[in-house]
DNA sequence: GCAGTTCCGACACAACTCCGTCACCGCTCC
DNA sequence: GGAGCGGTGACGGAGTTGTGTCGGAACTGC
């Protein structure tokens, strides 16, 4: 059984990346533009995860979550804030949110915290594993640390989430672009060419030969592949 | 066997937590609402223990204590009490209740409480364990105390949850938001990098150099992580 | 009051991110 | 198959961000 999940936000183009990331994962998504029809989606359709602007039109996030919470609903909820200013945080942690995404985010980032809250309220049923490889090298993600032939790697922020994009659709090529928007976020102000200095990292800590990576691959013109 | 445990709590939110997370713990619970359901349920259910809020509407936890221990009841009870002025009130009432949480009140802290209670009551069957151990490190559930390499370390009573709270999860990482709100409690006002603070102590204690750490582990932008 | 504890702000430091530069590589076109 | 050109790899360092540490203020229990 698939968990369900409540996107309540005004930008229909990012409601849109969004659910199309959640969807992948295997979730089931609905979407509401506005705080009213996201309060009644919420209370009828009984989400296990709420995803919530906090600049919406007319009923804003905070609102929405208050009535929310008072209502005596325990939803999970995530939310995703334009503003990075700590007056909001401040006010999105004493309503009780259990998450607070800043924009621009990655959409791994975003799964990330999903499945922990998925798991953390039970729904351990989640599509993702618990760990991933490739070649010798092994992801644990409960940990977030990555072994290479046993022996551990620690791995930056970036790079770890760079390399979760690029294992996510191993196999398959991945432009630089997509990558930006994945690992960065949507709207990052972020040369392409800083994803080659991840990836440079990357086949430093991971590949037997930098020089000739075998399974983080270049491929000319387009991007990079991941091969088992 | 498991212990029954049951909430007399009209905050359905808050009782749906606490009942949640005792139900994880092994526990079997049941919630009711008011003061006249709770006695009710208190004399038909025969609970292991109670866990008793004061602010009922109807019958308040004082009228409930009172009239189950005149009807001679030793059942062990925890009253969960919104202010520090019951708290007051309670030890003023010279203590028919064994113990009294005031809220806001850390989940481990709770669950920390009903294991003592019932392990003194005779229930030792609780599913939690009665020590834990990582590194030469041992920790002493029933005792409440912390040994390293034999010698007996004191932690304050914050350090102390906030190395259960590790060590319950350990190998995973936790956020600081999610150390905080196991620890600290829901709506808390403390700013995430006190967390970074009472790690610090618990490193200076509890780690052989703790400018290098070995057992608690920091995880960067994420939170903390505690191996073996 | 006193000792112990909790919490926060300030500062120094460490880790990380990102870009500029340059060298080199592979494709394309003749 | 060589010249030209755009794309990629390698490296270093400036700037940014997050963390460790310390001291002290406020508070609590005894």
């Amino acid at each position: 059984m698939s968990a369900r999940i409540l996107v309540i936000e005004d930008n229909a183009d990012l409601a849109q990346g969004i659910a199309y990331n959640l969807k992948l994962e295997g979730y089931e998504v609905r979407i509401t533009p506005d705080g009213r029809a996201g309060l009644d989606a919420a209370v009828r359709w009984a989400p296990d995860l709420i995803l919530l602007d906090l600049m919406l039109p007319g009923l804003d996030g905070f609102e929405v979550l208050r009535a929310l919470r008072t209502s005596g609903s325990r939803t999970p909820v995530i939310i995703l804030s334009a503003r990075a200013e700590e007056a909001d945080k401040v006010r999105g942690f004493k309503l009780d949110a259990d998450q607070y995404v800043t924009k621009p985010f990655g959409v791994l980032e975003l799964l990330e915290r999903v499945a922990a809250l998925l798991r953390r309220a039970g729904h351990s049923a989640t599509p993702r594993e618990e760990t991933l490889t490739f070649g010798d090298v092994r992801i644990d993600l409960a940990r977030r640390t990555v072994a290479k032939s046993g022996q551990e790697v620690t791995l930056p922020p970036k790079a770890y989430e760079l390399l979760l994009a690029l294992v996510r659709r191993h196999g398959a090529v991945i432009s630089r672009h997509d990558l930006l928007r994945e690992v960065w976020g949507y709207g990052a102000s972020v040369v392409s060419r800083t994803v080659d200095t991840h990836v440079a990292e990357l086949r430093r800590k991971l590949e037997d030969d930098p020089a000739a990576p075998r399974h983080i691959l270049t491929v000319w013109k387009i991007g990079y592949r991941l091969d088992s």
